[in-house]
DNA sequence: TTGAGTTACGAAACCGGTTTCGTCAATCCC
DNA sequence: GGGATTGACGAAACCGGTTTCGTAACTCAA
């Protein structure tokens, strides 16, 4: 209408981008040229391609991201999913978990994309949604199921993953995971070594295979000390300080009471000091816990608790860093990592200042 | 070489994305005709909306997100990143934040971007990378600090974002913050209905703007309950169990002590239970305590904490609320809110079982 | 009946990169 | 010295969408 100066209108937010284009232009090159020189490619003679790093480095060049992933198919970024179960374990562990994921990442100048799967929009729907939108190049799948839709959609798909923890059937899934099954064995034998002879365990829920791993860890570390299976001490379902202190009592009113308790999970740990303290016993006297987790509140306890450690921000790093090495190419069966958690000694494992029939004695008379 | 069926390389993951000239073709239209039709273009025939959207539906047929973000400019992706501070206080918020945030996101199909700012790669350069990138549309920037310069980078290039937590200059600062002030006041006033005449106050680190609120709060309180200023019952840095124990240590050894303290962190009022327990005295009985956060620990402790819970996953989603209408053009000073923290009665405020001097009296006394 | 005004769509340019292909010039070899 | 190779780059197609622009076909009024 007026005149035709309506020419800048196309500036969405910030104004004066560098494209590939302009430095080529500003090079003399054709942006092929450049783009190839930036890549790395062999037909470029050398001394164009250091012209052309120093000026895209002095200049502050970088490829806009949705530009690159077009053309190239790749997103430069990993999926997190975040079941919104609002359950307090997977809350404890999330920030260490991210924290190692996204520095992973972040050295090959990818980053991670979290979305939540609410009870509306399911699991599945969100996970299809990424694919299907090319948003990310790959999944790391945490809190892996027995058999698990999330991982059969990935197989069906063709889509990179990594798991946090194991499956019973593993064919083609890559994992990091830390030795539940050992860290239980160990503590059983050191236990033993300690002295005891009746040592009860405390797992997790039935329904999580880890826990199938960390009983059997307990079972073999009985048989390698040289003590027979005592079934009637091994009880299951402590997955919160309830939980475990309740599991607890009923180990401590069997007729051979446990003079130590193995725990599958810090927060059940927690609980057992409850029900030992409630029994008028003192944990790491006449009952000793050893326990696997790590959590913060087990060295604030009284007596600090002696558990395995697990190391999330190293997982978070090193599932991060398979699922690259899977996007890039390597074969799933080669992806596979399986660390020790660490113990960390405090003061709840003590030789048993009382034998099993002694502490029956002790338990009786206070009823 | 062999023969010419060296066509299908062009193959990079899964095989058969549907396009949008796919799309077109099986409708007989042009790609174009397609686009503005699912975008609702009112050049449309309405008969032929309908056959698209119809068809898109019933093909499963979803947009490229980098093809869209190219030509839109908007990555529908927001941005976190996390500083690897170690800090646990920010541990314990950050997966309700996230789970908040990222439902929110969730709703319009965005995404939220999360990296890491390692001691390498620092914040500020994080930012920048991710910016220049294109890779987020917005950034959700917590913690923030008194002059921080991450908002000035924002505000310089233009980039929206929105700060969780409020600052000293906060012009052209889309924001949402609890209201920790009126906590404090609400918790004097309370205290002080109870009877309590001389009520402590355990603050955090000075550093922190939102302290200077808190202490605020509580003064107005004070004020508001007709007590005088005790400024020597006002103590800050109490961030950590351990510093709020030794700060309330001081408070007690007052020559006129406390029979209330209002903490302005949950941890610090743990901290303080075991000042006062070490005291011999009971936390509800001769020294109520009061306190914000909303921790999980505090529902466990003996007795009860009562504390103004912050609801964080509320935070989150709020925030990605706010950076989206921000992104879709609203004015900053429109994009404000600062919600009430809510008051979770439980058993640690009491009315008092004894006098500040009688208190003295007895603590003096134990020496 | 005709010309102006709508309506509904196709064609093509564009977003900013990557990659294939072709070509010119320099080099090699006999 | 001339044909075959090789080296280094430009041109153009392509990734999959969005948006502008142009234009047939249809509507309507005079």
């Amino acid at each position: 209408m007026t005149d035709s100066i309506a020419k800048k209108q196309t500036e969405p937010r910030a104004g004066n981008k560098l494209k590939i284009s302009d430095l080529a232009k500003h090079l003399g090159l054709s942006k092929g040229t450049v783009s190839r020189a930036l890549s790395g490619y062999p037909d470029i003679a050398v001394a164009t391609r250091e012209r052309v790093t120093k000026a895209a480095r002095d200049l502050g060049y970088r490829p806009t991201s949705s530009a690159q992933a077009l053309s190239t198919g790749l997103a430069r970024s990993a999926a997190l999913i975040l079941s919104v179960s609002g359950d307090s374990v997977q809350k404890a562990y999330l920030p260490d978990f991210l924290d190692g994921a996204s520095t992973r990442l972040g050295k090959d100048n990818w980053t991670l994309t979290v979305a939540t799967a609410s009870p509306e929009q399911d699991d599945i729907a969100v996970h299809k949604r990424l694919i299907e939108e090319r948003k990310v190049d790959g999944f790391i799948i945490t809190r892996t199921r027995r058999a698990d839709p999330r991982v059969a959609l990935m197989k069906e798909l063709g889509v990179p993953f990594v798991m946090y923890g194991r499956m019973k059937e593993m064919e083609g899934c890559p994992y990091f995971d830390f030795s539940g099954e050992d860290a239980m064995h160990d503590a059983v034998v050191h236990l033993a070594g300690l002295g005891h002879r009746r040592i009860g365990f405390i797992g997790a829920r039935d329904a999580f295979f880890m826990q199938e791993l960390r009983a059997e860890g307990f079972a073999a570390g009985m048989k390698a000390a040289g003590l027979g299976p005592q079934p009637e001490l091994m009880r299951t379902g402590g997955m919160t300080e309830a939980a475990g202190e309740e599991l607890a009592i009923g180990l401590l009113a069997e007729p051979e009471p446990p003079t130590a308790i193995v725990c599958a999970m810090d927060v059940a740990a927690l609980g057992a000091y409850r029900a030992v303290r409630a029994a008028e016993l003192e944990v790491g006297r006449e009952v000793s816990i050893m326990s696997y987790d790590g959590i913060g509140e087990g060295a604030y306890a009284q007596p600090p608790l002696t558990t395995f450690s697990v190391d999330t921000r190293a997982g978070g790093y090193a599932l991060a860093d398979l699922l690259l090495a899977r996007i890039g190419g390597a074969p799933a069966e080669s992806l596979r990592r399986l660390d020790p958690a660490k113990l960390i000694a405090r003061g709840s494992d003590r030789p048993p200042a009382i034998s099993s029939e002694d502490l029956a004695r002790r338990l009786s008379a206070r009823r």
